[in-house]
DNA sequence: CGTCATATCTTCTAGTTTGTAGAAACTCGG
DNA sequence: CCGAGTTTCTACAAACTAGAAGATATGACG
């Protein structure tokens, strides 16, 4: 029923951004990777939004950091793809595939 | 400020499904050409609430069918992207690329 | 002919989930 | 106490969803 079987655009973006920095990312970092690879620029709160959601569906795991920042502030809060966020990970990539298997861009939106 | 510059997660999909019956597809046509590449059982008004948006988006261009059904029944209306569409496309597909770029999933959610 | 039953297709309505931003709160070192 | 680095809270906008309602063509039947 709910929408909530399938992962959304940005929750994608965020678990993959998870993948890459497993166990060590954090809220900064995690927003950080996002922007480095697509050049856009989520607020900080959409993140951690995003992050409580993938959460909640048990996508992945967080920890708090030990706190040895050296330079102040609040503990760390890390994160680690779950196996279950892996397997959705598989999954959505998988239906993409299908989804743009054959496409041909050649001359489309071409004479109206 | 919006969300909006952005393809959604199904916006994707109906907008590759278009692609692939380029002219000819219409609701019903591009709920099952998802339906058959992904498994997935979209509702029809999803489908045309989806098309719709990006109609105003200015992503895809629809028009009236000739009434020629054979069997009857309300005029279709046929879809085509238009270039915005194909560049939108592009556009989402070179992200989630960067995005998956060096995505190592073995072992992913390994050891808790 | 007329109008009715039926098949296709589209539009509308109403609600949930995702995505967004910015402000507020927390926590540490100095 | 103050400033820097983090996370949490609040409030709203956009995307997604399903199903019911509306529209429009054809063929049947009197």
């Amino acid at each position: 029923m709910g929408k909530g079987d399938f992962l959304g655009e940005f929750e994608q973006m965020v678990l993959l951004a998870v993948l890459h920095q497993d166990r060590t990312g954090y809220g900064m970092s995690i927003r950080q990777e996002i922007e480095a690879r697509t050049g856009r620029d989520p607020s900080i709160g959409s993140v951690y939004a995003t992050l409580d959601r993938l959460e909640e569906k048990g996508l992945v795991h967080s920890h708090q950091g030990a706190s040895l920042p050296e330079r102040g502030g609040r503990a760390r809060r890390h994160f680690a793809l779950t196996p279950e966020g892996a397997a959705a990970l598989r999954a959505v990539r998988r239906m993409m595939d299908r989804m743009w298997a054959g496409a041909d861009m050649r001359g489309a939106g071409g004479e109206v």
